[in-house]
DNA sequence: CCTATTCCCGACTATTTTAGTCAACTAAAT
DNA sequence: ATTTAGTTGACTAAAATAGTCGGGAATAGG
């Protein structure tokens, strides 16, 4: 899981998209506009959130982009996700300097925090950050969450192989 | 908040730290043997640990670095923003075209998600897990004894005349 | 049909970040 | 003194990020 500027821009579309949900198809020169996002950077980015059915697309003039589902049943990690098309996993699996297990176990560590990450960003749908605008609402809601989250990673980290002498 | 291959790095070194706590200063060479990392990438990560306190440094013969703190004070999420230098915070405070507020709109709502995974990374400390996978180096012995046992349980059920099949 | 709008697509470019190199230097231990 | 190892700064190659450009193709309205 990554998480960079491209991510923001991604969300922060799709955020615009779900708050004029009901105003028909929202063209791209609208979000870049209301964004600051540039034109030709969005069409890059919708052209991943269609690949991967997050938005379904309308030509012709008053078309735009529209959400594939409703706002409630998208979450951040999907979006996240479509534009950051990460490819590398776990990037030691079969190496030779991998062996002897130490490296691989901090590769292992990283990866699960990473999964937990991606976990808490799998719970949170654009509904509910656009709704419960409330901050208490939504840290009330999230600490729950990260209660949860904290245990299952510990949980996850136990399980890791055993580690390599120094 | 960001996270990428830097701050797993910076995360992953500290980890080795944590865990060779009880050897004295750990060089940067050891580090990059272990880890493969670049002796020199170390070296520009341990500058900036340094200066955010998270680590001491040792010169001379023997000499190398040691967590500044125990390492159940180290959260992870100082290890990254140490590393990351997050400078652009906002980004759009006092900027013209955030007047008409839609836009500063979805910046806010980016930022409470960044700050709640902040949040849940501000959490977790190095010791916490790697103590706890100690234990499951334990509990994982305990699997596979219990494993044997079963599975020698098995062969004597097989052995038993009455369940031989005609 | 024509035309404006808008998505669609690929190639290209500039900037920044990442990751790493190199070299010279300082501190300390033997 | 010599060796080990941190400290610093300048430099570079490669990748990702962010954006540009120019042409398409679909479609609504006239």
């Amino acid at each position: 899981m990554r998480l960079t500027a491209k991510g923001r821009y991604a969300v922060t579309a799709m955020l615009d998209l779900a708050v004029h949900e009901d105003e028909g198809p929202i063209s791209l020169a609208d979000i870049s506009r209301r964004q600051g996002i540039s034109l030709s950077y969005l069409e890059q980015l919708f052209a991943k959130l269609r690949k991967h059915e997050l938005v379904n697309s309308v030509r012709g003039p008053g078309g735009g982009y529209q959400l594939s589902r409703a706002a409630n049943q998208i979450f951040v990690a999907e979006i996240v996700d479509s534009v950051d098309e990460n490819v590398d996993a776990t990037k030691c699996s079969g190496r030779a300097d991998c062996q002897h297990g130490e490296m691989c176990l901090s590769h292992q560590l990283w990866s699960e925090l990473s999964d937990q990450i991606h976990q808490f960003l799998a719970g949170i749908d654009l509904a509910s950050i656009i709704t419960k605008r409330e901050v208490a609402q939504i840290a009330a809601r999230q600490d729950a969450v990260q209660e949860r989250v904290q245990e299952d990673i510990i949980d996850e980290i136990v399980k890791i192989p055993a580690l390599a002498e120094g």
